[in-house]
DNA sequence: GGTGGGGTGTGATATATTTCACACCCTGCT
DNA sequence: AGCAGGGTGTGAAATATATCACACCCCACC
């Protein structure tokens, strides 16, 4: 059990999340100081771990601010990263209906804010609300699509085509910005995509010496994001 | 718009399918009409299609019986077949939530009995009832993390483990039981694990001359699962 | 009976990727 | 300052896989 700052939330806290997420705007008052006394808030600085493959599933987590890697240790040892969880998320909602186990770890890459949710007040939730049900179904059919979208595409394409693919993916789906710092090293964005960390570092030194991109130290600039598209879909 | 077999479902026709999805306990009355009123049944032939990516979500399709291949036309326009579903399944249930268009595609691997159930009355039904949305985001939740566990296993392996995991995926998964028609022609099972048809081939060329298996036709007998298991694991 | 299409099995070659080796650059620590 | 650890960049060799080529089989169809 990792050490917590227990601290209640402060009054209208949930509703404070309200613009991150819909769900919460069906509840009624009653719902809400459910989840408010179901719930802490905690910080974590980046590097820290959030929750571990494998442990039981004490809490969902809501992800307020920050920006989190999920991961998962797969048959070979090899950690693999799954995706980049940005601010306005549900983390580990899979695990609700999974034995009480977490199926991925979560590891900050940012100073977080987070907002710890009690299970069993999460799931209370989810069965005598059926907005927030549907929001939630919504919310986790959405994540399982996109995840299996490109998991199907990357592990079509080669290393060229993988590396442009998660380019893309860091400046539309996580920063939304062709600018952006580099959040993982070499090594884990071939984790992603499952290839080594030479091949990441020769693709990169590639794209740069074609101009289709500009590193200088971690920051990152796309500038022709439509070259990297092609080679994203070409191979 | 496909040619229908529009019949409407015989009473209790819904109440029948009961041991395959236990959500359907969970509705009253009213609401097993509003459900019989807006399905009908349907019966195909192996080889036909049921729905296809791209087209609008007209329907949520109940597998009563045979089998179905789930597949995937991706960027370079080849057929990815994601994977194989039994009967006692909903199809399509991702779709729900996605501008009402298919993802996927479905194909029938045997003949099928399938009960069409019109996607506003499914809705409706998920929006009114806390029991059967909570058995659905439960069901859509599984099948998510069953299929990134999949995706995630098989893309680190190299060829001898991608193929002794799709065998044992056929075997444990899809009909609990060693021995098995295969389903899939080797192209098809190469598209299972982004692997070549020769490369399927020559794989199960060599278990077999190992001895791991016997194929006699399309008949194949996993004499020694234990290695599979462990080629899987470690190749 | 012949013919075309598609599935299958299997070698030889071509290609992509990993592995290995080494050098360089940080940063924190002593 | 010197050192250890970890990230990075980059060539050469080793390896895995795809591609190509060809033969065989089966089956539907003329």
């Amino acid at each position: 059990m990792p050490a917590k700052t227990k601290r209640k939330v402060a009054d209208a806290g949930c509703l404070l999340c309200n613009e991150g997420f819909c769900a919460v705007v069906s509840l009624s008052q009653s719902q809400i100081s459910l989840l408010q006394n179901n719930s802490h808030e905690k910080w974590l600085a980046r590097g820290e771990h959030l929750s571990h493959q494998g442990m039981p599933t004490s809490h969902i987590i809501y992800l307020r601010k920050g920006l989190v890697m999920e991961y998962y240790r797969d048959d070979s040892q090899r950690n693999r990263i799954i995706k980049i969880v940005k601010s306005g998320s549900y983390l580990g909602l899979h695990s609700l209906f999974s034995e009480g186990v977490n199926h991925y770890s979560y590891k900050a890459l940012a100073d977080l804010h987070v907002c710890l949710i009690e299970v069993e007040a999460f799931k209370n939730l989810v069965h005598t609300n059926n907005v927030f049900a549907y929001e939630i179904l919504a919310s986790v059919s959405r994540d399982s699509l996109s995840g299996h979208h490109r998991f199907l595409n990357i592990n079509a394409k080669q290393t060229y085509g993988k590396v442009a693919d998660v380019l893309l993916y860091f400046a539309r789906i996580v920063f939304g910005n062709n600018t952006f710092e580099l959040p993982l090293t070499r090594r884990e964005m071939g984790s992603m995509i499952g290839i080594t960390r030479e091949s990441t570092a020769k693709a990169l030194a590639k794209f740069q010496s074609e101009g289709f991109i500009v590193m200088e130290g971690n920051l990152l600039n796309i500038i022709m994001p439509d070259q990297l598209e092609t080679i994203s879909r070409t191979g």
